[in-house]
DNA sequence: AGTGTGTGCAAGTAACTACTTGCTTCCATC
DNA sequence: GATGGAAGCAAGTAGTTACTTGCACACACT
């Protein structure tokens, strides 16, 4: 079954490269080294091909784990969105032709969107606990917090290559800069200044 | 020159409907009621065509203009923010596309982009006159914090219709959350309460 | 009445597309 | 050593694509 994987490797590649239409079969076989007979012995159709390579990069999409209790709520989210913004800007490109092919081929994109709802979930559930034990303060909503710091980094993650006018700092800085803005905003931002003036701003 | 503005039109459409390569010559023609040729009598060649189409548009974009001199932050980013996650949305589907060409096509891509970071500098511009009267405080960054409100309402746009479950608000609603957010993430969250408690939250 | 200019229409070209068929070759297993 | 499955290879099918050519028509100006 090495074929099989070389395959859908391949054809995630090559996707990311060329999105839908120009993934043609044999860029596929090609970049998996095969032939392109082969590829219609594994896959009914160029269709199940893909979508079996995009199911299967949204299953295998880590998610990273917020601390059940928080405890310095600054250093937990750096961390945490620095993985993720990193993985966003390095699939940035098969993120791009994903959404590009929503309108044609809707189950492409939202295979892909499973991915993110898991993520988003993870830190709305955190900011919840960050109220609830008294470490946030204020009225405002933990969805439209998670997609404003989310939102922050996945446009930052997609953006920055296009438009580097637009992002003068690194992406370690970015992430630095998004986490402060929410404590902040969700009134979080002068708990545990100790671990504030460790790292660089 | 009426069939000329017209297939720049189609183009425009058909494109934002199905990206470069679904595209057809044939299917701009139709779209604009006029002959397959008649499209390459006013354009040499499919990508002129995209090409021109694209400029158009990026130049036709509005910027709306946020007042020289700061008086009620809220209402006047509100009301900012609500005209552009508008347009966004409007337009999410030409702009999802014209970000997957990104790889293949850069200059089509590039086009939209243009509209972006001249919106971006009036929100930057903005939020510097802020801090400048003592509107906001902190030492935030200026484009850090403006890529964080305009990374929320970009990606609220883009993301609200393939991942409804994510964002549970009205449109309305999470432009107000978003910029309350930002308001307190730069300490301008509490100035003018009577402006505050008039909206819905 | 004549002369462009812009358009439609029918047809064709050359390249590319997904996908198929028939045959050969390798290689592990019985 | 025979058998079966998986792979390669050459060729072909039917459809689509961007783009071209040649000709006819209709309208505007002189």
């Amino acid at each position: 079954m090495d074929v099989r994987e070389a395959l859908l490797e391949a054809a995630l590649k090559v996707f990311a490269e060329a999105g839908m239409r120009g993934a043609t079969t044999r860029k596929i076989a090609q970049a998996a080294d095969v032939n392109e007979v082969t590829l219609f012995r594994h896959f009914r159709s160029k269709d199940e091909l893909i979508e079996a390579a995009l199911a299967g990069f949204a299953q295998r999409v880590e998610t990273r784990v917020l601390p059940p209790t928080p405890t310095d709520p600054r250093s937990e989210l750096i961390a945490w969105c620095g993985f993720h913004h990193r993985e966003l800007h390095k699939r940035s490109a098969l993120i791009r032709k994903a959404m590009g092919e929503h309108e044609e081929h809707p189950s492409h994109c939202a295979q892909g969107m499973r991915a993110s709802v898991r993520v988003a979930r993870e830190l709305t559930e955190y900011l919840r606990r960050l109220k609830q034990a008294g470490l946030a303060t204020g009225d405002w909503d933990e969805a439209a917090a998670t997609n404003m710091l989310m939102g922050a980094l996945f446009a930052d993650a997609l953006g920055r290559d296009t438009m580097p006018d637009r992002y003068p700092y690194s992406m370690r800085a970015a992430v630095q800069h998004y986490v402060d803005l929410l404590l902040n905003a969700i009134g979080a931002g002068d708990v545990s200044p100790a671990s504030r003036g460790r790292t660089s701003r």
